[in-house]
DNA sequence: TTGAAAGCGCTAACAG
DNA sequence: CTGTTAGCGCTTTCAA
């Protein structure tokens, strides 16, 4: 049997409400029996039970965290610096993947809420409303990363999206691209549209438009992304580069490219987005638009612990400034 | 506030006893209580709390998972099976990534022993014995994926690690290759030191040894792989092949290859292990031993359940067969 | 400075 | 078939 708080107080002749006491260091203990008690805890290896401290209306010290997909390296590295920030401050994670499917994050959330999680950080998409909502009632602190819904009471950091795909196309436009293409993820995401939304406002503002400058909307799989990019790479109008909105997509935009004979960046110039591991692991090395990962996943964890911690007055939206890795996939487009 | 089993109770005008035999199952509840309680339940969006049903000595439906690096493609491949196979069984994830430090390996286990976790799947390294042991005294459920530690009782699922080798130098010694380097992991790991044995007894059955057949251990990283390729390829007896004994090291060779200007497969042929997501990305594609990611994730959290739930006798040692997936780092060495 | 006791939400005998 | 009741391990008044 686990050793309780009974087993201590008993061990130290006193009763469960001192222990309880010197645990959280509430109330007034005399240093004597303080010690006494400390000791006895470390003999008998007690560690006081979260369940049952829970239920008493205390934290369960632990986070959800929902992504789409966990296998996706974007999600995996905020995954980790989240993970890592909550163990600094003493909080699990829980891991949840919903691949975009509202029905999985109602489950996950239903999951969530039953555990009695402490708070709720999400990463995920078209985030099942009703869900958001049942939450809000509960009072489950809900924080966002990656992505935001303005319309919502909560937290978040975010990169400034549009911004980043300003500065995508910009660099292209600045090397001489006139047929720039776009591959976007999932367009009903706001992050989708304003990258959209800042690549077409650099376009417009060098005064291009038209021609090559499509959209095409994927899914996010380095598999859609060059069945995407082949289409667009045989069509008539031919693009010079590819502004893919995610490092996945982009790696399948090379493959297109490697597949059609075509030399990046010499004959095709792409351009990613996240900055992941795989960006540098691609041949040629992807130039990319960075997210500050490590740093977005600590502030968020931090947002949230504030609420849980009722040490918070409103809610904050932090948005960060996204930065251009310029590697080898892109150059002056070749004169044909 | 949330509602719990007293606010159905008293809606229904009946007891908790009755509510929580209708939430369980249990007992015998006439069909008319039963569907009134239940469209109640329904009415009132009545959720269970699983701390209090923890606290009376339920399951608490999560699972941990200890891994080296969820930031590492091979471990959010693993986490991600592991998880959909949980969600399928009603179970939850939650994550410990450990970097391979007892230390933190400990801080972790005490985590998860305060929240009451069901079981424990471990695929971290040098596992805390300490803490392993204080598990098997509090009866908490053991699992190990992707390795294993042979003298204790825990069930297991994992590769084959000596063939897996042993393919990858008899793929290499097949092509006609003689002088064959081995970047491994950490020696300290069982799988490392099986995969380098496997390589050596294809080598020694094909009657080749010393020479340029190195064993390198690395830090597994890309950087630590190519730093080490780096140093192997400029040595006075370069290797045709390397074998390296993950992606990520095989990675860092194909990194500092190119660095050196050596094209592969024609000047270095290059084997990998895992199959990751990267294997498939890198260029040229990693020939790569592969484990059955998916497979495995499932069986590891499948054991664990039935473990959990008392349906099981013996513990159970799953190995399963690697298979060698060619793709196009390796050929012929070229004749000099 | 310490302890008795009520209660958190639910389960599981045991009675009825 | 249904209800009473005693916990599960801990927190928190309120008295002493």
């Amino acid at each position: 049997m686990k050793t309780t708080i009974y087993d201590i107080a008993k061990a130290a002749g006193v009763s469960i409400a001192t222990v309880s006491k010197v645990i959280n260091g509430t109330g007034r203990i005399s240093t004597d029996t303080r010690e006494r008690i400390n000791e006895i805890m470390q003999e008998l290896d007690y560690q006081p039970s979260v369940v049952a401290s829970a239920l008493t209306g205390k934290s369960t010290f632990t986070i959800g965290l929902l992504i789409p997909d966990l296998a996706n390296p974007l999600y995996a590295e905020i995954a980790r610096s989240v993970e890592d920030r909550g163990r600094e401050l003493g909080f699990n994670l829980v891991m949840c993947s919903t691949d975009n499917n509202p029905r999985r994050e109602g489950d996950y959330i239903t999951f969530l809420k039953q555990k009695k999680v402490d708070g709720i950080i999400i990463s995920t998409g078209i985030s099942n409303e009703a869900g958001l909502k049942s939450l809000n009632l509960q009072r489950i602190p809900v924080a966002f990363v990656t992505r935001d819904i303005p319309t919502l009471e909560a937290d978040s950091v975010r990169v400034d999206d549009f911004a980043g795909g300003y500065r995508a196309a910009s660099h292209l436009i600045g090397l001489g691209h006139r047929h720039i293409a776009v591959v976007t993820e999932d367009m009903n995401l706001q992050a989708s549209r304003e990258r959209v939304r800042g690549c077409r406002f650099a376009l417009e503002e060098a005064g291009i438009e038209g021609g090559g400058n499509t959209v095409i909307e994927s899914v996010s799989s380095v598999e859609e992304g060059k069945r995407h990019a082949l289409e667009l790479l045989t069509s008539e109008h031919s693009p010079t580069a590819i502004f893919a909105c995610n490092d996945l997509l982009a790696i399948g935009a090379v493959q297109a490219a490697k597949e059609l004979r075509l030399t990046i960046p010499w004959d095709l110039s792409i351009v990613g987005f996240d900055n992941t591991l795989l960006a540098g692991i691609v041949d040629p090395p992807l130039t990319t638009v960075s997210q500050p990962i490590a740093q977005m996943g600590r502030q968020v964890m931090d947002l949230i612990i504030q609420e849980v911690r009722g040490q918070k007055h409103g809610k904050q939206r932090i948005v960060l400034t996204p930065e251009l890795i310029v590697r080898q996939s892109t150059t002056f487009p070749r004169k044909v």
